[in-house]
DNA sequence: TTTTAGGGCAGGTCTAGACCAGTGCGGTCC
DNA sequence: GGACCGCACTGGTCTAGACCTGCCCTAAAA
């Protein structure tokens, strides 16, 4: 017998601003915690409806959301039932440049070249600019202990770092993004791949042709505006990435 | 200008049996394949109703699913827009069959051994366990689409899945854990690196010796105690690693 | 020239119905 | 007793509207 509507305590608030199938999620996510052990059954999408007095979309508006969240699952012509909570494992944060650091080595870098270019095809795609664009494009061999680590390069639109190109080719690029222009990167993303290398980029990193690379492009946003891309390319026999996970935990309150 | 809802070519059949919602969403999909740069906006909701003949709502579920895989994304005011697609996989052992089927592939695992045996010097290491401690061995091969995608070991204490060894070889190992043992994996860390493909780990991937690889070592932890080291080699040039970034002081507008 | 008020359009939410398909139970007929 | 059928129930899908807020652009006002 499935539980009952009239179970569920608390109501539903109108004048409250919130949406009201947030209101719903949210009674029902207390009600699963408190009184649903995993495998119980909820009360139907028809009678929650019923019982709080609203449209049937607006009750499996709010059933989505948990089943989107895997709390419940949904089962055609029998019910919704309570999950075991599942794991999923999801990367969170990597402190990159910690990273670097925290490996205990001595770096150094060597400027190959530090320029303005137009972006190609590719280059716009990938900073969802026009094709021509102008772009400052700083190219580096970065080494620890003295022996070649990566290849680094960045590619920043021209007009959002006027007068770059006239000084010294910075020690830091992100630290003269966010002193001298105010560009402080807030959010990222990461693509990791393996690749073997060039007949170039091996003769740089002095390594055989051919050999395993860990390639690493990177967009770095400001906002909703992208304003780095880099591409690197990581010996492998000297660069490990450690990425942490963790469980999702606790959802966010956002909504409103 | 947002594009406009005749360009999408491709028509709903009504009498298919399949949902609506459903050709809708595979029809968006292949659009926004082939027609739609990251950053590209979508025809408004009314006008894909107008266009389809459809019910507004009825074209919001195909986008929620959509949304929901993060292929595209919705601004109040402005419109949807396609994302920069990612060729993660993140979630991939927690369920390799399901992450797959999201991505649109047919997922397949063959079972390379399923075995105990004794921990060697570096496995006891690994697990922070003592040399000759009885493990249990799973070394699979998992395909997409027919095709070899990664060669994956797990070693877990074998004290931790009595009976687990009488059974069939799991489908799907994190589920077997978690609702046969109630070994929720709480955390754990991932070592990335690239590396080159070994005679045997070439035949089993199909692809050349030498060709590049990333090596994914997991470490999974229940409390405090590990309960799977597992080794996986995928093929570079089907698998990318897509990790998000997030800087102190970040702070992503949008979302109500 | 700068500021402000609309208007148009985007997605967000909600309603009150409709019919479909899968499930399980109970009763009926053999 | 056992096979079967149908009904009541479940979630799944779909409609055709409604009104809300947020965003941007433009034209009028300052």
């Amino acid at each position: 017998m499935p539980s009952s509507a009239a179970a569920i305590t608390g109501d539903i608030d109108r004048t409250s601003g919130t949406a009201i199938y947030v209101q719903l999620r949210e009674l029902l996510r207390s009600y699963i915690a408190q009184s649903c052990p995993p495998g119980s059954a909820l009360p139907s999408e028809r009678d929650l409806a019923e019982r709080f007095g609203l449209a049937r979309m607006t009750v499996r508006q709010a059933i989505d959301a948990l089943v989107g969240e895997e709390v419940i699952e949904r089962v055609v012509g029998l019910g919704t039932f309570v999950r075991r909570p599942k794991l999923d494992l999801q990367v969170k944060l990597t402190s990159y440049s910690e990273e670097m650091q925290r490996r205990g080595m001595v770096p150094a870098a060597k400027v190959l070249s530090f320029e303005q270019i137009t972006a190609s095809a590719f280059l716009a795609r990938e900073l969802q600019l026009d094709e021509g664009t102008p772009l400052v494009r700083f190219r580096r061999l970065l080494l620890a202990d003295g022996e070649p680590m990566s290849v680094d390069e960045n590619f920043i639109p021209a007009h959002r770092v006027p007068g770059l190109l006239d000084g010294e080719p910075p020690t830091s690029l992100y630290n003269v993004l966010s002193e001298q222009f105010g560009l402080v990167m807030e959010w990222g993303e990461d693509m990791i791949e393996a690749t073997a290398a060039s007949p170039s980029t091996a003769r740089l990193l002095n390594v055989e042709v051919g050999s395993p690379l860990l390639k690493i492009q990177r967009h770095a946003f400001v906002a909703r505006a992208m304003v780095d891309y880099s591409v690197s390319y990581y010996r492998a026999d000297r660069y490990k990435l450690w990425v942490p996970l963790q469980r999702p935990g606790a959802r966010r309150a956002r909504n409103h």
